[in-house]
DNA sequence: GACCAACATTACCGTTTTGTTACCGTTTTG
DNA sequence: CAAAACGGTAACAAAACGGTAATGTTGGTC
């Protein structure tokens, strides 16, 4: 889950903003001073920092220029009852992402985080895990221990399919639309005969399957966890 | 140096931030509507956006969707008279990656679009290592060694393209649009053709690959500790 | 014009992939 | 229990795919 890390010294405010992430799904932490921001950054380090400008002892640019001075390269999103320009200004080149004045809009800001959010999250890759296996789609790669295995362009589909479909039983339907495409002639038993060889790449006894569970009448079934 | 696109219809603005820009030290590219801009953009892959939300034909929010279904990652900066809380979300939510409303004050707007912009330098480095080969794209330059190497501009692009996104597996049509330009109309197989060129001139045994490799109905993947 | 380099396209070829079939053991059904 | 249904899988032929040499095209230089 994504990290939020909020440092805010109006106790009401922090209260409300705390309440709004952790509604939106993202894991906050909450820090009340510069310090404990500082060290909470240091720490745990959050995949984004809502930051007040106006903080008792040690203020927000100051954190910024210091969070920058560690090489914490996380999005930075400040938080100001000033709407002066040069101060916006001023906040932008110690390194932050993004201003917005107060009053905002709790919706504004959500919108904004989730923006820095969703661009780190582009960047980088979607894995997949299981077993002693990695599987990397944008790499289009498996690997198993770390050393990588071959797998034809139809084994690999068909495993991604199982990778994003974990858990659920796929009819052999489902798995022709999904992996050889709505206007293919391929026949059901295609499916079947994929499945063994996918079997003899990835499971360690293909004839008592740990990973692709047959699912007699149905189809199949992606569960790493389940012996069954 | 930089470029900045600028996709804006009221001619008198587009005229003041194309001073602004160029008077920052950006390479400005300026378009009056949102088909000019949208071609703009793909073909000349600017390093930011920005871009007016009322626009003739195709509004702002229609380009910024279309960017980023044809990947173009760069940062978007929306500007607009609208002040609108769901606009902004819906910006946003749309790929882009700030939203200035206006009227905004230009130091603002370049402090924001400069924020960007060294979050962007930051990430990208302009000399990459593999092997014994050092490419320098800033110099243009290709290194064995020590030793320069002759690249065609083409071969040059392509081995570009392909350091900078290092493990990815990369289709025909993206090495296409970005190494060839969005409207060129080259075939597929001319891809292929410059591979074959390219892995002549960088791999030890052009056989078996160690940097471009080949992955079947995709396209290639350059990746030089895969051994695969 | 002759020449040349860069580039796009084409055609041919070897290799890999893939859909199907057939046969077999296992499970379900009546 | 026997028949039927079902899935596993080896074998095979057709199709798809990529490597690459040859060919055509363009644009620049002498």
């Amino acid at each position: 889950m994504e990290t939020v890390l909020i440092i805010e010294d109006d106790s009401t405010m922090l209260r409300g903003l705390t309440d709004n992430f952790t509604a939106a799904g993202y894991a906050v932490l909450a820090a009340a001073d510069g310090e404990a921001g500082l060290n909470a950054a240091l720490d745990a380090r959050p995949d984004l920092i809502i930051l007040d400008i106006m903080l008792p002892q040690i203020n927000g640019y100051e954190i910024c220029r210091l969070l920058r001075k560690e090489k914490l390269d996380m999005p930075i999103l400040m938080l100001t009852a000033k709407g002066e320009e040069s101060d916006i200004i001023l906040g932008l080149n110690l390194g932050a992402d993004d201003y917005v004045t107060k009053p905002f809009s709790r919706k504004e800001l959500l919108a904004r985080a989730a923006a820095f959010l969703r661009r780190r999250r582009q960047q980088q890759t979607s894995v997949y895990q299981f077993g002693n296996f990695t599987l990397d789609l944008s790499a289009c790669s498996l690997a198993q221990d770390g050393r990588p295995m071959k797998l034809s362009p139809k084994e690999f589909k068909l495993l991604g399919f199982f990778a994003a479909n974990k858990g659920r039983a796929l009819t052999r339907d489902e798995i022709l639309n999904n992996v050889w495409g709505y206007n293919s002639f391929a026949g059901h038993r295609s499916v079947d005969r994929f499945v063994t060889t996918l079997r003899n790449k990835i499971e360690p006894d293909p004839h008592l399957p740990i990973y692709i569970h047959t699912l007699r009448e149905i189809g199949y079934k992606f569960d790493p966890c389940d012996p069954e």
